[in-house]
DNA sequence: GCGAAGTAAGTAATCACTTACTTACCGGCG
DNA sequence: CGCCGGTAAGTAAGTGATTACTTACTTCGC
């Protein structure tokens, strides 16, 4: 019958790989809904369109499958891609020195993906609340490698004159804070009526040249 | 033996109000810390020392003590008190149109009161991300004020020819997400090691700097 | 002595998790 | 080819603990 060619559609038996990763999938999208006390192992299960019992033979505890799922996310195979790793306008802009193109699309690209992935935000967003460890190593090595990267390229702007003196840090957080916040006010309040609703685009392109240029005319 | 004169320190029979007031406190508390799912009535019992029966004496449910507390907390007798109506440094920044000190201040009144009230921080992020109706309100009453009385600033100093056109909601939002996110990184990662550990000035002085000229030279 | 403060001991429902069992798949042997 | 047996996928029906919430009762203060 070939069923094994199409075993990501049909609803009967299935391979133990699939299975799990059917689960983690499931459990990624409830946990992020309503948390880690919010969500039953029955619920998940019945996403799957499993019985309860399937889920503990993949997963010893609730606890053992909300780790597995931090961890795929967090160092998992898709592992976090930086955007200057991948986007040839950041390239450019850092070549160049082109300090609103650099900002400009550092800021596009975190908050496409935050827009992308809001399941993930929410649930970095829940764990830390909760205190989950695996959000703390996320921070600090994900996070981290993001101050570096664009501390680095400030201490640069510094030394050739272009940058006053200000703790690269600050001015990372600074900068940072202003994209995460509206990343967050986005997913926080995205079916209801927003304070402010703008592209993506033209939010960066302003992040940018307050960094830069400030609002003073 | 006038016991009701010390009855908030013994351990006895107490007045309907104040034992009221002593759950909202141990309710706050417990929610802000462990979200509205983790936390149960028995914990809340005893953590003020009585039955768990004498926590629906007071409260009909479990999500009646918690709207009742959101409700005390975001419109009830301590009313959100807005910087601009206490600091005098700010009414002087205003009246100078000394554009630093105004942000400089704003900055590091709203900080010191996320620094003061932790639990009501918590408890927003947490009745965001778990949907509840409450919080959305308290945004669109608190945040909107705070939104026009920037915003008014931002414009009023564009008339003046003093700030370029920006769109002055959008300067806000990014002057927001500073020290929003800023707020959140020292309490989220309070106890452990910070990537950033500076005193609040220094971060509210940066803040205000970068907002009004940006890091260019 | 009456009403309000207070509790002990429940309730049914739900929780994470287990046990005992059945079913389908698949490779190898006759 | 067929059939067979081991193994892994799958489930029904539980387990005791815990949940939010109640009831029936007692105790205190004015």
């Amino acid at each position: 019958m070939l069923k094994h060619l199409f075993n990501c559609e049909h609803t009967g038996r299935m391979s133990g790989d699939e299975r799990r990763e059917q689960i983690l999938r499931a459990a990624v999208a409830l946990f992020s809904q309503k948390g880690f006390k919010g969500t039953t192992t029955k619920e998940i299960a019945s996403a799957v369109g499993i019985s309860e019992a399937m889920v503990f033979r993949h997963f010893a505890s609730k606890e053992e499958l909300y780790r597995a799922l931090l961890d795929a996310k967090v160092s998992g195979e898709d592992k976090p891609v930086f955007p200057w790793e991948t986007c040839d306008d950041l390239k450019r802009a850092i070549e160049d020195k082109d300090d609103l193109a650099f900002f400009y699309n550092i800021a596009l690209e975190a908050m496409k993906k935050h827009q992308e992935d809001v399941p993930f935000m929410r649930l970095m967003f829940y764990s830390a609340l909760e205190d989950h460890s695996l959000a703390e190593q996320f921070f600090h090595e994900f996070v981290s490698r993001v101050y570096d990267f664009i501390g680095g390229y400030i201490a640069e702007r510094q030394r050739d004159g272009a940058f006053r003196e200000v703790d690269p840090k600050i001015a990372v957080r600074a900068f940072l804070g202003m994209m995460i916040h509206h990343s967050l006010n986005n997913l926080l309040w995205d079916k209801r009526r927003r304070l402010l609703d703008i592209p993506l685009e033209t939010a960066a392109k302003n992040f940018a040249e307050i960094m830069v240029n400030g609002i003073r005319a």
